[in-house]
DNA sequence: ACTATTGTACGAAAACTTTCGTACAGTGAG
DNA sequence: CTCACTGTACGAAAGTTTTCGTACAATAGT
């Protein structure tokens, strides 16, 4: 099936509070803001099962926080930053700055489940 | 029973999206953000129960985003933005200024429940 | 062609959310 | 004191989320 992404005016912000208002997607996140496309498998590196990184692929790709796209085997994902950045100015930002206040670093996050 | 409300250092960055991530609070605090107290029955001015109403303030109290304070019989609400500014500088105001591209102002939602 | 790798699809279980109705507690006004 | 008002508590129903296992599709390498 070809993965859905929606358009940059479609991305709402409800949508996006929603996605990034967990704890593993926010881990993704912070992690594909470090730039770059990163394959499925080696954005957390823990015993999570396939099928729930697929679904939680999809829930960021269906809020507009990321791109995904197949390259060879692998399915590549990256953050929307210029689409969230135009569409919600300083949020991303926010969001990130706020991981050394946060609970959860990706490692500790890792380390916890 | 005495309402709960988190320390300033307790606040997560991910309860606190959660708890925006959803419409009729993001209404609620786009409401409380121009300032001031407002009575649990002031804030959305259309039919909704009174038990879903506690229901969201109790998700928006327990995870730092209001205080809840009661005066009288009635029960007053305030945004936290000393402290969310302070744990999480940036988001509330990119938060409250996604509203002119978001799809639903609070007489939009309102009037779309 | 066969096999291993990479990830999706589907179905299911458990947990959580959202919403409501009804019942109740506390306050203020008459 | 009694009554209306404001909101909480509790229980329930419906829907959504989160997680997993198993099965499958597509690609790359041998």
């Amino acid at each position: 099936m070809t993965p859905h992404h929606p358009d940059r005016d479609q991305i709402k912000l409800e949508n996006v509070l929603n996605a990034l208002g967990n704890p593993m997607r926010l881990a993704v996140v912070r992690v594909l803001a470090g730039g770059g496309e990163h394959a499925c498998g080696t954005v957390l590196s823990k015993e999570i099962s396939k099928s729930t990184l697929t679904h939680h692929w999809r829930v960021l790709r269906d809020n507009g926080v990321i791109w995904q796209r197949p390259s060879g085997r692998e399915n590549l994902l990256s953050l929307r930053r210029e689409d969230l950045d135009a569409r919600f100015p300083g949020l991303l930002d926010a969001v990130l700055n706020g991981v050394d206040s946060a609970p959860e670093t990706i490692d500790q996050f890792t380390a916890h489940i």
